[in-house]
DNA sequence: AAGCTCTATGGTACAGGTGG
DNA sequence: CCACCTGTACCATAGAGCTT
């Protein structure tokens, strides 16, 4: 198993003061609902650029001069010159722009953002701890969309295989216990595989954040199966190498500018703790006595211990983050 | 580079619940 | 008892990895 998703140099570089597609960087830092994803699996790396729930572009190196632009179907038809082979010296914003203008008019994709649900506002966590982070920031997001890789099919059905049983198990059992309050069939539904942020704090600390729109009542309720699949995966992974991962993916960050160059890094990894963030929470909505009901089962199931340093917040644009 | 498959998720309709 | 609210089931869409 394997965890760092550090860019090549190359493409780094590229984003880096003084470098080719420095301007995007710009663009999208002064496009608020404009946020980037880097990455990499074992066999090609990436920036994109998400539009919400959207990506309305990947970046995708294929030489040192040439890059590919690529995204879902849907937006290639939209604007088809800006996808397909680029050289890194052409500057596509004006593609880009053309893009955007033609999505918001399009009542279609207004889901995405536009509604100002699930990502508007992960949008907005993204970026306040992100590329719009101060020096004195609480945490600071290292990865979103987190995945740890495995070499092979085999090792990902052994590691990960177990840990998705053991959850989904306790899903089956939850909805066997009772159908009409938690959902039936939970059994068959899958666990997620992606955390959403997986950010680092002052203090040294790991944070596995998982977001949730107030609206998603079942979401919320049976996240700490969810939340505690992460929990395990990543105190699973060896911490050294999740360290070494962590710092360098901050310095990459920090260096183009994703995160605050200026943010004050711990020496080292203290802690991993579970985060839950719910944004626009309904105080009508019966997902807090449900989650609580949930918790008080998985700890009957799996030990008292379980989850015992989950941190839960409230979202909101006005107050950002405060205890749920 | 594009198509295919699997999976996650949002929107929506409706059923059942609740409060006035 | 009615009006409104909430949550679930279902469906369509899109993201991501894999294959060629």
């Amino acid at each position: 198993m394997y965890y760092n998703r550090t860019i090549s140099k190359g493409l780094a570089s590229l984003l880096e003061t003084g470098g080719e597609l420095r301007w995007l960087f710009d663009f999208v830092k002064n496009h608020k609902e404009l946020d980037f994803l880097i990455g990499k699996n074992n066999s090609k790396e990436w920036v994109s650029i998400y539009r919400g729930l959207t990506r309305i572009i990947s970046v995708l190196p294929i030489n040192k001069t040439t890059v590919f632009i690529d995204a879902d179907g849907k937006y290639k038809n939209i604007s088809p010159n800006l996808y397909g082979q680029k050289r890194v010296n052409e500057n596509f914003q004006n593609d880009i722009e053309n893009l955007i203008t033609q999505i918001e008019q399009n009542s279609q994709f207004d889901r995405y953002y536009k509604n100002k649900k699930e990502g508007y506002f992960q949008n907005e966590l993204s970026k306040i701890y992100g590329i719009y982070g101060k020096p004195d920031t609480d945490f600071v997001i290292i990865d979103k969309e987190a995945v740890i890789g495995y070499s092979n099919q085999a090792e990902k059905v052994n590691l990960l295989g177990n840990i998705q049983q053991k959850y989904k198990q306790l899903q089956k059992e939850i909805s066997l216990l009772n159908p009409e309050r938690y959902g039936k069939d939970l059994g068959k539904k899958a666990i997620g595989n992606e955390l959403d942020f997986l950010a680092l704090d002052k203090e040294g600390n790991i944070l596995l954040i998982e977001y949730k729109h107030g609206t998603n009542t079942s979401g919320i309720y049976l996240s700490p199966l969810q939340i505690g699949m992460y929990y395990d995966i990543f105190t699973y992974f060896p911490k050294k190498e999740l360290e070494l991962a962590v710092f360098e993916m901050l310095e990459q960050k920090q260096k183009i500018g994703l995160i605050n160059p200026n943010w004050s890094k711990p020496n080292c990894i203290k802690d991993i703790i579970p985060v839950l963030i719910i944004s626009e929470f309904n105080y009508k909505s019966s997902a807090k006595t449900k989650f609580d009901e949930i918790l008080q089962f998985t700890r009957k199931q799996l030990g008292s211990s379980f989850l015992n340093n989950v941190q839960a917040f409230n979202f909101t644009m006005k107050n950002g983050l405060s205890k749920w």
